[in-house]
DNA sequence: AACATTTGGCAGAGAGGATCACAAACCCGT
DNA sequence: ACGGGTTTGTGATCCTCTCTGCCAAATGTT
């Protein structure tokens, strides 16, 4: 049920301490020996015996920090070393794929995005494409231990903890065991996981984006489809199985128009991106470039354009007042195509959670855009790679210490 | 942001250990020593110190087991003892009032329930009634310290962690700081703890109803409102400020009945007490007794009661596909007047959900009445008031050794 | 230049679980 | 009834990890 029926020893806490240093300097940045000593409450003792182990291992390094002032021993400044550890990010959304490298303490070392044509492309397709992309970025990881890691961004319903595809309508994908087939293809030896896209949206504003810091985090996400990433108490919501936040497919209208998944009246068939080129009277299957012709209209004025947005930003408000209730989130991010669109809805949703959101919640959420737009997902892929090492480093000490791996016992 | 980010030391590894066991025997019942081994994980040796230490504040026992015909050596029995350490649990409802002292272990040594007039009752009377409910159920624990902590269940709206009552519509209360005032009417000493009727109903399921041993549940209250008890990964889903579960609110029906909470076509419109009363033709504000005529009514095979019900079960499925969608939960417990009229939505519901759910998440979730059905949220204030001694029951071990308290150091 | 302040370094202490050998208590077969 | 096999409780000792306390180092201040 959770982890404390599980009998802890000596070596645990241990752990728990290596983690919470690498968590911090993975996830707030360099600090000083003293400021970690604060952070984490653990003596000075305690972090040189750990940092030792770290810098052993080289996965961070010390630095005598400029002198800034202040009386006493300057702390030297301990930083995560962005090449020892890093993870290959990909992203499969509908109208692109991407690919990143990310090292330790979060520095993005290579990202290459390319732009596909929507349709349906068969597995292999985008498993050759993802290669090509990827040789490059890879390449300076070739031949060492770095690479620890690979998280993949997928635009649809993902079982967890296996990672297989289990639906992405707008790729065309049923049941598709894509981890195992891209280690193969791209040639890595390295644990391979795989999320919602939306759900990695989530994941990587919280760590890196505009939730920084809070605990329950809504975030939307509109490719073609409506989705939701949701962190409850720090930590990710999956559900039973990993199909949880999908917030796209709530019957709001139940009277209104079928959706493609088979429902009826679903949030999606309302603030989805062909909702919206429907109502401004432009291709509902013209994507990514009809929204930019919508977007422009509604910058020179356009009524029907602003009339879409406007009905879309309704919606969304209605939707979102339901969410609050439940969520009681302190933000809301707007990814995706929300994101795009947020300067032309954003009074309205505030008006609409005026209206019909409870009091009590409603004081306390805030609705802004992603920070890291289109990349959110990419980016959170990358920090799901990275949570084996935050929260256990200890199994990884062993494997980068360059002296020590050459000499025997 | 978590635990984790703080220090841990051999302390913690104690405190953490006392609590696996302390939980499993809460939660679980009766163990044998060797099966507290394979539980938790620890040794022989570890086990014996811990449980020596429970042993000694009294608050558990060891038995010598019946012979059970297995080789080797007998392991005793070991079970919590119900009178060392006792909660008082209260549940303020809209109907009726109820006190319960429940003891470590999960037996409920006494259970008063009385039912009250419908309406808008003052702070202090309810404060008066349930002092006199109390009274003679707490008698028993006057001159020990065997009370731990006081748990109330409230139908409304309350804000973490400290417990004020942001609005209860139903009593028409709002903002009343409970805690505080009955803690001196009651006379006792000890923490108490407030927690909205539907998140302690869900709590009580996970622990001692039909959700015992799964991670994801959605619990339904039907009070005069609807309420939601969300528990996610294992743990409670607050949100921000505990406003967290109002599943009510959501608008379902945005061009629909204003709802009382100022928004519009929430789904408590369509499936409250009020709802179902309407459809059904009886007296909107009748209450239990009108709900007891209906289901009567219904049993006999009255059309109006029966098509009342169909309507509510639609709506009840349609709501609850897309909270499934959301929360992609294992179990749907169906509260408080859910569950009486459960045998009359129960196909209804099943129907909707394969209609409107996504199949990943709609496979997996099983829709069942409440086992404890008037007695959840009562029950789960007594599991919430358990919650830090089944956190940290190193804390409470000095507290009721009789010997060990007369003599000083 | 002397002092105050903060921090790193290091040895010893303390806490807590694991290990291991042994004894106790049960079963079963003869 | 008796001895072997098996499982479990007991207790001494060991191992791991952090804390405590003292000293040295590095900086600012007077």
């Amino acid at each position: 049920m959770d982890w404390d029926v599980v009998g802890q020893r000596s070596e645990t806490v241990r752990r728990a301490n290596l983690s919470a240093i690498v968590r911090e300097l993975h996830l707030r940045g360099p600090l000083s020996r003293s400021e970690l000593v604060a952070r984490t409450g653990l003596t000075r003792s305690a972090i040189r015996v750990l940092l030792g182990e770290l810098v052993a291992a080289d996965l961070v390094s010390e630095d005598r920090r400029a002198h800034l002032g202040t009386p006493g021993r300057p702390s030297p400044l301990v930083h995560a070393n962005p090449t020892t550890a890093v993870v290959l990010a990909l992203d499969i959304a509908v109208d692109s794929c991407a690919v990143a490298l990310v090292g330790f303490g979060g520095e993005v070392l290579a990202l290459q995005r390319v732009d596909r044509p929507r349709g349906h492309l068969s597995v292999a397709d985008t498993i050759a494409d993802l290669v090509q992309l990827a040789g490059p970025v890879l390449a300076p990881t070739r031949g060492s231990d770095a690479l620890i890691a690979v998280g993949i961004s997928v635009a649809g319903i993902i079982r967890r903890p296996d990672g297989l595809v289990r639906m992405a309508p707008n790729l065309g994908w049923r049941d598709v065991a894509l981890a195992n087939q891209l280690g193969g293809a791209l040639g890595v030896q390295v644990p391979i996981s795989v999320a919602n896209e939306a759900d990695l949206g989530a994941l990587a504003e919280l760590r890196r984006g505009s939730a920084v810091g809070l605990d329950d985090v809504l975030y939307l996400s509109g490719e073609v489809g409506v989705g939701g990433g949701l962190i409850v108490g720090g930590r990710p919501l999956t559900g039973a199985a990993g199909y949880g936040g999908e917030v796209g497919h709530f019957p709001i209208r139940p009277d209104g128009a079928p959706c493609h998944c088979g429902s009826v009246g679903c949030w999606e068939t309302e603030i989805g991106e062909r909702a919206l080129l429907r109502q401004a009277g432009y291709d509902q299957g013209g994507g990514r470039d009809q929204v930019d012709a919508l977007l422009a209209d509604a910058a020179t004025g356009s009524p029907s354009a602003l009339a879409a947005l406007a009905a879309v930003g309704r919606w969304l408000g209605i939707g979102l007042a339901g969410l609050v209730n439940i969520l009681n989130p302190q933000i809301v991010v707007l990814g995706g195509l929300f994101h795009r669109i947020h300067p032309f809805v954003a009074a309205t949703i505030e008006t609409e959670l005026d209206r019909l959101a409870l009091e009590a919640s409603r004081a306390l959420v805030r609705i802004v855009p992603s920070m890291l737009a289109e990349d959110a997902p990419l980016l959170g892929a990358a920090e799901m790679a990275f949570d084996a090492l935050l929260s256990d480093p200890a199994g990884y000490l062993g494997r980068f210490e360059p002296l020590a791996a050459a000499g025997g016992v």
